[in-house]
DNA sequence: AATAGTAATGCAAATGTTTTCATGAAAATT
DNA sequence: AATTTTCATGAAAACATTTGCATTACTATT
């Protein structure tokens, strides 16, 4: 009789068990300090007897933090979110939170209705990949007044806060690098920008960078792959065959830039010397590749944990002030990666394009 | 007057506005066929204006279910989970499910405290990675009487209901290959098997198929490498210095058979022709590979899909009777995908390349 | 010895929803 | 015309917790 059928125990079950009032025991939970000590272990012997776990929504309900926070992501099944979600997650962790997560698969109006549904659970906070979002989204963030975070892109007009790194900055930092190495013919392969502002941040910052110096891909020498290997592969390998090749190969991500390697090793070409292939993002594994893969290196634990530690701040900040407070931006550095994928271009070959005017 | 501050409006809100009573706001939810269509125009319309969003957390505590799922991994960040994570996310979230995520780096204590907290936010189902779990984690989900389910390995007398594949079948399968092929200078490099029963099974499976054959390999031959590429490369570069070296390599998983890959070609081992290696779950990306990894097949998307579809399947029944019904147990199948790391023993070395088209 | 202060606890209201039961009106059946 | 049935709605209890306020008993201060 003491216990409830199906091993449910609630709070009055406890507080009877222990032979103190409910608030009392409550209190234990919330403000340990201000109950005393025999009392605290009394009860603490009642919530083991009966194995009473308390209920987190009916805390919620009352108005205190749900203590979750959502996570959307387009895709979890990707070495690059993968290893953001997880630091993002050991950080909120770490602060006591539990992560609601869902993906979109690309699709903006997804994002949309995943975020509907996190509201409905009262998450705490919400975090967000990148910076391109449906209106509908930005004016629900904003109506609803949760505290929003952006991962992974960095701008410095952002609409919401963001944790990232200026992925158009990569993109330039990138085929600056093969330009200095003296190339000119340089291919691009990245995946779909609509939507998708961190690939075209770094595609838009490669073609500046390339036009600056003249040296802008001819239509045939810019192609999408998405974000696969498989696909990556054999976009890359189409490539290859043309009549004319390049001597370089800027790719959108790491992921395209081993498919692009394994259609090179297919066809008998060789990294570096035949063709210099260029990745973003520093991928785990990226470093031990053989040959190693020159990439820009975006600190992705860093970032993800970063995220995490202000993703918890802002909620903080959120609950003690009315007023929502200022934007937060942090701009996470990258740099050049150089390995072994990437050689300067010596003696020209064969088939040097003239300098266009 | 009408909005209150802060965007917070709630269901009392929504029925003034609309002129009706909470009742028929809440009913219009969740019986819309019970209320009047007119009525139902008027609330929605209230809704909208207002942007009120329900209340998941005042939803649970009535007693009904939360609408969430926890899934707890070992980690996030590796090929393996993403890929499972993703389509068990998916598949939940097919039936509107929430989906709450935690790792515990593989610390079975720490897999306790998450399943805790799971558990406080009231979670209708649980999702474990695998078989081996601590006993207070059996005890504590004996005890609550939430559904749960393991999803990767299969017993046919585990302990809690699972989906997934037979990993001491995967390690026999592994083993009688490269025994076929005519190997018997065979090497082992397997992750931690403590308190991880799909590394344990394969390496067991493995092993009994090699003692069976008296190929069994000698201590300094069955090392040691954690989950991620640089580890195992170096773990397998030092094995390749040894003196003597084995013509065969079986690999815990696709991800460890990478590193090895990369490890020969830094030592300018040709893989097949010097050495056979063979991986076992055919991650995503194996088959791209230069040369395309030889692997033990493993379903993942399917043996994710197939958990998420029986965890909610586990759900419904648990709400409807009683009495929890009997484990439910479903084996999904592996295949042996030959590709191109493994060549058969032959006396005379050819200089055989793998074809390339 | 009287008073003020403090520590520990209980009572009851509040949180936002769902559902059972009751009620009245309109429609269908005699 | 009287009745039963159906439909649409509202009132109120229930869910499990937290906290402001009140109460009691004890300690410290004068």
């Amino acid at each position: 009789m003491s216990l409830k059928q199906g091993g449910k125990a609630d709070i009055v079950d406890v507080a009877r068990r222990a032979g103190v009032s409910i608030s009392t025991v409550s209190r234990s939970f919330n403000h340990p300090n201000l109950v005393n000590l025999a009392t605290r272990k009394k009860i603490e012997k009642s919530v083991k007897a009966l194995g009473y776990i308390r209920n987190r929504a009916a805390q919620a309900m009352y108005g205190r933090r749900s203590g979750t926070i959502g996570l959307i992501v387009p895709t979890i099944d990707h070495a690059i979110f993968a290893e953001v979600i997880q630091s993002f997650s050991d950080a909120v962790d770490q602060a006591g939170f539990t992560l609601l997560i869902a993906s979109h698969g690309f699709d903006l109006e997804r994002e949309y209705t995943v975020l509907r549904k996190f509201l409905e659970h009262r998450v705490d906070g919400v975090a967000l990949i990148g910076l391109d979002h449906s209106e509908p989204t930005f004016q629900l963030l904003e109506q609803q007044a949760v505290p929003v975070i952006s991962i992974w892109n960095y701008e410095e007009d952002s609409r919401i806060s963001c944790v990232g790194a200026a992925n158009s900055e990569a993109g330039e930092m990138a085929a600056r690098h093969v330009l200095d190495l003296g190339h000119r013919r340089i291919a691009l392969v990245f995946p779909k920008t609509v939507g998708n502002d961190r690939a075209r941040g770094r595609l838009e910052g490669a073609l500046v960078q390339l036009r600056r110096q003249q040296a802008e891909p001819p239509e045939s020498w810019t192609i999408q792959a998405p974000y696969n290997i498989a696909e990556a592969k054999e976009a890359c390998g189409a490539l290859f065959d043309l009549p004319e090749r390049p001597t370089a190969l800027l790719c959108g991500n790491d992921v395209i830039a081993q498919g692009a390697i394994y259609a090179a090793f297919q066809r008998g070409l060789r990294v570096p010397e035949d063709l210099s292939i260029l990745g973003i993002g520093d991928f785990k594994g990226s470093k031990e590749m053989e040959p190693a893969l020159t990439t820009i290196h975006f600190p992705a634990e860093e970032i993800g944990g970063l995220a995490g530690r202000e993703m918890c701040g802002l909620i903080a900040q959120s609950e003690g002030l009315k007023t929502m407070g200022q934007l937060v931006r942090k701009k996470c550095q990258i740099s050049l990666a150089e390995r072994a994928t990437c050689l300067p271009i010596r003696r020209p070959r064969r088939f040097v394009r003239p300098t266009a005017k």
